[in-house]
DNA sequence: GCAGTGATCATA
DNA sequence: ATGATCACTGCC
């Protein structure tokens, strides 16, 4: 089976387009059967008050400042572990939170499925990482993709409501 | 409905 | 050095 990773250009865009777009594609861990992604969040870099770059830059966030498609995992409640990947400009602090795939819901639910965690922070998502996401293709249809505000992010201010959270209906 | 859990960051 | 906070989950 000749794998199809989604490559770098696919990451360098708007967190918000990158988001959108990767409902209906397939996280793959290696020696594992993909899983089609069905719930993402985007976080936009400094300016968005939920993201974790809105107060700059620091020892935990600065893989959001490596390239588009490095991998930024951390952990939330001392427990669980979140599984994002950088998305935008060089430099640009935005990324994408995975949040379900498959028949697993849940950010943390969903790293704990895919055996992700500390190790795999600040690398590359690819094959060599033994994780990335493919693109098989599949056709979803545009009315299925709900956008709903974020989970979690309370103390947002005004970006408590931007519709950045997206989720395949049905 | 809410406790658990501990790293992280701001404040001092 | 200390304390509040947290992009959550599972059990009450």
């Amino acid at each position: 089976m000749r794998i199809q990773s989604l490559k770098k250009e696919f990451f360098e865009r708007s967190a918000v387009a990158v988001a959108r777009d990767l409902i209906g594609k397939f996280i793959q861990r290696e020696g594992r059967t993909g899983l089609m992604i069905t719930e993402t969040e985007a976080y936009e870099g400094p300016d968005d008050k939920a993201s974790h770059a809105r107060h700059g830059r620091t020892e935990r966030n600065a893989p959001l400042y490596m390239p588009a498609g490095t991998i930024y995992v951390y952990r939330i409640y001392g427990v669980h572990w979140m599984l994002n990947v950088v998305c935008g400009a060089p430099d640009h602090p935005a990324a994408v939170l995975l949040r379900s795939a498959g028949e697993v819901t849940g950010p943390g639910r969903l790293a704990k499925a895919l055996a992700v965690d500390q190790s795999f922070n600040a690398k590359p998502l690819g094959p060599p990482a033994g994780l990335w996401v493919e693109d098989r293709h599949v056709w979803i249809d545009p009315a299925k993709v709900a956008a709903t505000p974020r989970i979690g992010i309370g103390y947002a201010g005004d970006f408590i409501d931007k519709p950045w959270r997206f989720l395949l209906k049905g």
